[in-house]
DNA sequence: AAAATCTATGTCATCGATGACATGAGTTGC
DNA sequence: GCAACTCATGTCATCGATGACATAGATTTT
């Protein structure tokens, strides 16, 4: 490994000289900038970044935790981030928080002890209160979920309206019976886009059917499980909202394997092949690029001016995407009760 | 930001000590380490790993170049990456590099500088010679595609193999015109998956046609125009074999754009939903997540073991499995050529 | 009892790059 | 001709943690 100090010794200067050569200080006459220079190429010189910014106290990185880099969504958000940082010659190190709440302190902290000049997280615990010390030595924003028990910025997709639009867009399709399948509520996510359901059907004047809130699911083999079981209902339900992408990519198949295509499907969430699927499947799209973007847009802003005041709490707009899977009224029972 | 020197002062030690105490040195008196560990989680001291890696002359980081993190196979390889690099302390920096050739070498310079412990990188460019002067600083280990102008250990998919399966399965099914899709030849990955596609057809018996050999495409939607090339020629192909995921994604669409799912497909690599879409897609399966943790490993293995000798080249094998995409004789032409 | 050994702790230097400040040579101005 | 400046370059200290080595008591050995 080629320091500064060989290749000052190589170009018979001071380490100092070098760095000022490296940094395009203006005090160096042509000549020795030329000596230096050659000095580097013929040693390969390549700047121990380590060094630089240990001296800095920071380390030109966001740190990125999310749920699950492989998951679709993450991977694009990841990519979003990627990109927004690159402009800044800043790197990413990306860490998966699994689905194991209780380990999420553990795993951002080993992240927090590589000097971070900022943090993105999509948490899965429900509370980020051990995250308060660290406020003040480097911006953290949220994405996808808001934060527990702390005050911090957030960028979260529209649940709340994204389930109503679904929702009321099965309404207006006919359904009455609507199920909603999805995680734990005790992910806000979660719990807002059962809110945006739950007003929806309220909105419509429809009965809230505790049977048909199928939330709790843990994975997607889980999702299909369940999806099963309320088909099996004696009044089973005419629609499925599958309140997350990831479910979605399990709910389908289950739909298909019991040959019910009939059942229509709405996604919160766009996912690979949604729009190829038989039934192409209707999604709320979030354009997680974009989330990626708007965060790590939001954390070089914080850094570059740490004092300024920016808006915590941001909502994304959601859109939705109609395809196939809920376009006609499938469901005779539906149109029976619309008599 | 709490340091050591701090937590020292607060319990009248000497940093030193603190040090001690913090790496479990049992010369310290239970007295002194229980003063400093009071201390230490009064202040709430974290560790600043980025002095004691620089110190140390390492980063406990493994770097990861791919083409795009966002691409499922990618980012199912990335995770199993971090999986086992987290076993070992190690945190994962990604960097995407895109699909310009050109900027490779830079993207991966810039990763460098950060003192990373080891490589693993999913080259884009035809060149990788500039590597090779990091061979002796850190362990390199390439994925998905072979090294090229470079001698470093690599983990690949049996290409050629895996080719030479699908094409072979596609001609057990009584196809006779079979197309194949897929990136430049630039990219050794396809060169060898077109050979194993030759082989396949010589080894058949039949004749290729090199109307059908269609390669080249750039994306996604390029590839789906190819496709639909192909079936606009005169003697159009009766089965295709994709040569990767990603296009995949491209071509079935188009088939169903074309309403022409009696086209056999057959895919290199598997896809999300490929098992769920109608027909349901035949892949050379990959296990990209395995390809992540042995690749992972090996650079672990290096690090520990920096002069044992390593098997440089690896391939793994790869896995037919059989849908629906190409699972009847839908093609007449084929079934009349075999009488 | 002196010497050897062990124990708990401290001091100092170090990793590589770079700010703060110093130095010495050259230039300008009166 | 000398103060006042400018400019190129050097010296030293620093960031935080930790190895190498030192030291001062305590304990054991002969």
């Amino acid at each position: 490994m080629t320091t500064m100090q060989d290749v000052a010794t190589r170009a018979g200067v001071s380490a100092k000289t070098v760095s000022r050569v490296f940094n395009d200080d203006p005090h160096v006459t042509e000549d020795t900038r030329e000596r230096v220079q050659s000095a580097m190429r013929e040693l390969k010189y390549v700047p121990n970044m380590l060094a630089r910014t240990f001296r800095e106290g920071k380390s030109a990185v966001i740190g990125i935790a999310v749920p699950d880099v492989a998951d679709p969504f993450f991977a694009a958000v990841t990519k979003g981030i990627e990109l927004a940082a690159r402009e800044h010659d800043m790197a990413i190190v990306v860490t998966s928080l699994g689905d194991n709440p209780s380990l999420e302190q553990s795993i951002i902290e080993s992240t927090v002890r590589r000097q971070i000049d900022g943090l993105i997280i999509a948490p899965i615990a429900t509370d980020q209160s051990y995250l308060s010390r660290w406020q003040d030595s480097f911006p953290i924003v949220f994405i996808d979920r808001i934060p527990t028990k702390l005050n911090a910025d957030y960028f979260v997709e529209d649940d709340f309206g994204g389930a109503f639009e679904a929702t009321q867009h099965l309404i207006a399709h006919g359904h009455r019976r609507i199920a909603i399948v999805g995680d734990s509520t005790d992910v806000p996510t979660t719990r807002l886009r059962l809110e945006g359901y739950r007003a929806a059907l309220d909105d419509a004047g429809l009965e809230n059917d505790e049977e048909l809130i199928a939330l709790g699911s843990r994975d997607t083999d889980a999702a299909a499980q369940v999806c099963k079981n309320l088909l099996a209902l004696p009044d089973a339900p005419t629609a499925i909202f599958s309140s997350n992408a990831r479910f979605s990519t399990g709910v389908f198949p289950a739909l298909q394997a019991l040959n019910r295509t009939d059942i229509a499907l709405i996604s919160f969430g766009d996912f690979p092949m949604a729009d190829v699927l038989q039934p192409s499947v209707s999604v709320i799209d979030q354009d997680p690029r974009q989330v990626g973007r708007v965060a790590a847009e939001r954390i070089l802003a914080r850094i570059a001016a740490p004092t300024k005041r920016f808006r915590r709490k941001n909502v994304i707009p959601v859109k939705l995407i109609e395809r196939q899977s809920c376009q006609s009224v499938r469901a005779p029972s539906a149109s029976a009760a619309m008599q």
